[in-house]
DNA sequence: GTCTATACGCCGATAGAC
DNA sequence: GTCTATCGGCGTATAGAC
């Protein structure tokens, strides 16, 4: 694997265990390579952001992508919450600090509000797939179906902020992962409630998987 | 007016317009005073934010109070609403980078997990007295209703960093006034529909007097 | 592609006079 | 309480050899 690469890696690594404080400096002797190698491979710090971001994306994009003719919505469902809570945990530094990463640099700011845009569209995308098959009692109208994606991406993004903040620092990666509860609670009162059981035994199963890989990777 | 309450002053002005980033050099150039002065006042950068958060929390405190026996509960709903906007535009920059500022620093970190844990209980306590007088078709266990001001609470925090990046900076706080809408959708599925629609109406009226006034203050 | 060496600026903080 | 002067450290970034 290269350097540029090895670069980005230790840019995630170092930023989920230090916050996004980290600079080049730590960077270059975490991996023991010399500053001038890293200014080789990229023009500035806010380029390695930008890369880490356009990870982040498809990293994302392969979670929310709407399938065509997915049948079992349920279980879809379940893997969205578990997969959308899955990436919050492997970038949760630039959740937590995305404001201060991205103020500093014009470009990837610009790149973020599209990733932001293009996410709660998605997210919509989604609401309205599974309330045309299983609603509740409560009816949305378009528009606030809108607010209710848009209220659930500001709650996913927040998350890591807000677990890092009330959980210690040990705990955060467990805690993180319990997101899709409250995900599930936003949405709840709009679902037809057997659907809705049906989700959350789905999600169960896979996030007692998670725990099994999960514990296994480290 | 003394100048230790001026660097308090001056650092929400300026970390408002310029991010947490504000250091205590840009501090004592725009109040034109010496570094020596302002470390003669406080410690070390930290003790200054230290401050800010004390007057954060007892403005919050004076929105979220239950009073005891206060009876148009609707307006009273409307008030809280409002109140808690006008609290988000007035701190946005400690909301927008509560964690980076919070995390160099133990004691300060503890005092921002107090104000989460009383704020949470705070908007409960509301919760619970607003669904006792004005509960709607669905129903919440008291867990549920935990979730509830969580839910609201992480969303409320969360604000003021969401708007700043999707609203260009010029519309900040024109946007982070709109919050309530965001809160009220949340609450909306509990609620009785002729009681929400009186918040509703209380918070319009609201609206057009912080308008009214936030105009003339500038 | 990778290294060594280094310039430059900024920021937090202190010493000590008035 | 307020000032002037200054130190030390860190972080980004570059020059130029290998």
């Amino acid at each position: 694997m290269g350097n540029r690469d090895r670069i980005v890696d230790a840019a995630i690594e170092l930023m989920n265990k230090n916050g996004c404080v980290v600079g080049t400096t730590q960077l270059v002797e975490h991996l023991s390579i010399s500053p001038g190698n890293l200014y080789y491979h990229f023009r500035n710090r806010e380029e390695i952001l930008v890369e880490v971001l356009s990870r982040l994306t498809s990293d994302l994009d392969a979670v929310l992508k709407v399938k065509p003719y997915e049948t079992p919505i349920a279980s879809w469902l379940a893997s969205i919450f578990i997969g959308g809570a899955q990436v919050l945990r492997q970038y949760r530094f630039f959740f937590s600090s995305s404001l201060e990463l991205v103020m500093k640099d014009e470009r990837l700011a610009d790149q973020y509000r599209n990733f932001t845009a293009r996410g709660i569209k998605q997210v919509d995308a989604i609401l309205k797939r599974v309330l045309a098959n299983a609603a509740g009692q409560l009816r949305l109208t378009a528009a606030e179906r809108g607010r209710l994606a848009e209220n659930m991406w500001v709650l996913w993004t927040s998350w890591p902020r807000y677990i890092e903040i009330v959980a210690g620092a040990g705990n955060v990666e467990k805690e993180i992962l319990r997101n899709h509860e409250y995900l599930e609670f936003l949405l709840r009162p709009y679902l037809d409630p057997k659907f809705f059981k049906a989700v959350v035994t789905h999600v169960r199963k896979l996030q007692r998987l998670d725990n099994q890989t999960w514990g296994v990777m480290r």
